[in-house]
RNA sequence: GCGCCAGUAGCUCAGCUGGAUAGAGCAGCAGCCUUCUAAGCUGCGGGCCAGGGGUUCGAGUCCCUUCUGGCGCGCCA
């Protein structure tokens, strides 16, 4: 509505632009007043066009309410407000009618010209061996939503999960879990059962602490990386079998919390093995290879190091071995020239910003990319930290366990949820538990503007009013719950919508703000936009429900459509949260 | 030393390419359930937008500078 808004307003006003020798007016644009007393919405173009028009605002404004006040079709009311501003106030048939056309919409988000742009989404990146903690929670529930919304728009999406599944680390735990393995498989017992992530871990904090202080382990270690890198069969077998173990662990964290990963994701170091010395030999194609101190570098002027010395991005250390940096190149050139990626995303914590300027800058100036038009894009977030201002931690010291946090969560939901509604069934109660437990979790993360680190804590994000998971979800239970007792089906209701009140008017309003809202996460790859605006609409429904009785009313139009106005809601809040990887209960 | 990010109500945070008296939630106070889930709604109080300069019709937003906090800066990822 506000698109066709603008570009009317565009159209009325072109031949005043013409006039004062603008051709490019996409800058004239409508805002939401602040108060909406003030219309629904303002024009400033007044403001901006003054200075060309060598002519004061105001009596720049009178002219422009002049050519637009005629518009009955669009406006009730057009007026000159404060400095020059122009407020438009809307008739209600315009409303109604965007909103009725939108509707009956199958797709309710308005979809990209000629197929968009293919897009490739880094996100999550686990390693191996270890279990996931709360330092994966926001690349991997933040991820999983910029992937999803720029899927909604209709932009193909490649979902890439940077796996750290090669090199020393791995060599350790093979190691020592090659007896182990040996074992059970010889009395015939289930490896994924037996073998647990666990105890892979603590296998590998075991040996890595060994090697620290025993050389000759080291040494041990080292052998066996070289044999896994040269692709000895039998540590390869070794190395797939924990790879399985391990990640069998983590899609059940990733099933809990309801995110979209699978095995055709996995596309971790160990997949871009036999690419690194390729990828180095391109770069050096380049003439930008530069051999310092051993290791095979490439320095850019742009990058200084802590006394003002140039700083290098190694590509081939000086043991002829490869580091992270040529593992992120060569999937560079993977995700451009073999996948076809236009637009190429990282999802990663803010502290790796340097290490992403400077591969991006290392790929465009060594001609790596497919092509020159890639867009790429570090997508930083902040910490988590305890209420203590640190980095979130248990008592001990040790990384917080991302299954300990979730099924905390569950447990304090359910409390929750034995208060508040104890009629439920347990099996009701345990299933809203989930809901609203992992829910609050990943809303508390994605509704915060990701730059900044935030303190974590369950109370606040379990607290149920305010801008939280639970309010939303409460708001879509509280519609379904309507037609449930009208004896209506949700999804096949319809009626014809109309105004009788401010609440439905401004719910209506708020309904077609939706779509422009996922555009908006999409460009500036920000959850919390979304979450705002859901929270907003969550918000005005509340007014509405409030305000606005429907299985009580008596007037049978009034009645269908707000009916109607909440079976839509209930259909954008649940789009909404599906975007955001969080479930809408019917019930709760 | 250089660089990145942040500093908005007592607390946790919004504030779109500069726009009208800076907005929510929590906490505090006062109302609203014989009627659709009160996990809700309505109202009140609460602010030198870290400080100082500048740009302009107009700055929380842009530029410069100072202060405070977090993080990063050659073979870990």
């Amino acid at each position: 509505m506000k698109k066709r808004l603008i570009s009317h307003i565009h159209q009325r006003l072109a031949e005043l632009f013409t006039r004062f020798g603008i051709e490019d007016y996409s800058f004239i644009d409508v805002q939401v007043p602040p108060d909406k007393a003030n219309g629904d919405f303002s024009l400033n173009a007044a403001l901006k066009l003054a200075k060309a028009a060598k002519c004061a605002p105001q009596k720049l404004a009178a002219e422009i309410v002049a050519l637009l006040e005629t518009e009955k079709d669009w406006f009730s009311r057009v007026e000159v407000a404060g400095p020059g501003f122009i407020n438009l106030y809307l008739a209600n048939h315009v409303i109604e009618n965007s909103f009725n056309e939108l509707a009956e919409q199958t797709v309710i988000i308005d979809q990209v010209p000629s197929g968009g742009e293919k897009t490739v989404v880094d996100y999550s990146s686990v390693n191996i061996a270890k279990q996931m903690h709360v330092g994966h929670l926001r690349s991997t529930v933040i991820g999983d939503v910029l992937a999803r919304s720029i899927e909604a728009l209709g932009h193909p999406v490649v979902r890439q999960n940077h796996l750290g599944d090669w090199g020393l680390p791995m060599a350790m735990v093979i190691w020592k879990a090659e007896p182990e393995i040996a074992a059970i498989e010889e009395r015939g017992g289930d490896l994924t059962a037996e073998l647990t992530l666990p105890r892979l871990e603590e296998l590998y904090k075991s040996v890595s602490a060994e090697c620290k202080e025993n050389p000759a382990s080291a040494a041990v270690c080292h052998d066996y990386l070289v044999r896994l890198q040269q692709g000895d069969q039998a540590m390869l077998d070794l190395w797939h079998k924990i790879t399985r173990i391990s990640m069998a662990e983590v899609y059940r964290i990733y099933r809990l919390l309801d995110v979209k990963l699978a095995e055709e994701n996995e596309c971790g170091e160990s997949f871009y093995r036999d690419m690194l010395a390729d990828t180095v030999a391109e770069i050096n194609k380049s003439g930008k290879l530069v051999e310092s101190q051993g290791a095979q570098c490439v320095f850019l002027d742009e990058f200084k190091g802590k006394d003002g010395s140039p700083l290098p991005v190694i590509v081939q250390k000086s043991d002829g071995g490869f580091n992270y940096g040529t593992f992120d190149l060569a999937a560079l050139r993977y995700r451009t020239a073999t996948l076809g990626g236009q637009r190429i995303i990282y999802v990663t914590d803010a502290r790796q910003a340097l290490h992403f300027k400077q591969i991006f800058a290392v790929a465009r100036a060594t001609g790596i990319l497919a092509s020159p038009e890639v867009k790429l894009e570090h997508v930083p977030f902040g910490s988590i930290l305890g209420e203590d201002n640190k980095p979130l931690k248990t008592r001990s010291g040790e990384n917080v366990k991302l299954a300990d946090l979730l099924s905390e969560a569950v447990e304090r939901a359910y409390q929750v949820v034995n208060e508040k509604n104890p009629g439920l069934s347990e099996e009701q109660k345990r299933q809203v538990a989930q809901t609203v437990g992992i829910g609050a979790v990943k809303y508390a993360d994605l509704s915060q503007n990701r730059n900044n680190d935030y303190v974590f804590s369950f109370d606040r994000m379990l607290a149920l009013n305010g801008n939280t998971a639970p309010y939303l979800q409460y708001a879509h239970a509280r519609i379904c719950s309507i037609f449930r007792r009208a004896g209506l089906n949700i999804e096949e209701f319809k009626a014809v919508a109309v105004i009788s009140q401010d609440e439905e008017r401004d719910l209506m309003i708020r309904l077609m703000e939706f779509s422009p809202s996922v555009a908006a996460v999409a460009n500036e790859l920000r959850p919390h936009i979304l979450c705002n605006y859901l929270y907003e609409l969550a918000a005005s429904f509340s007014a509405f429900y409030d305000k606005c009785p429907m299985l009580s009313c008596e007037d049978e139009k009034i009645k269908a459509s707000r009916l109607m106005i909440s079976s839509f809601t209930r259909r954008t809040l649940a789009k909404g949260l599906e975007l955001l990887g969080i479930s809408a209960p019917r019930e709760m």
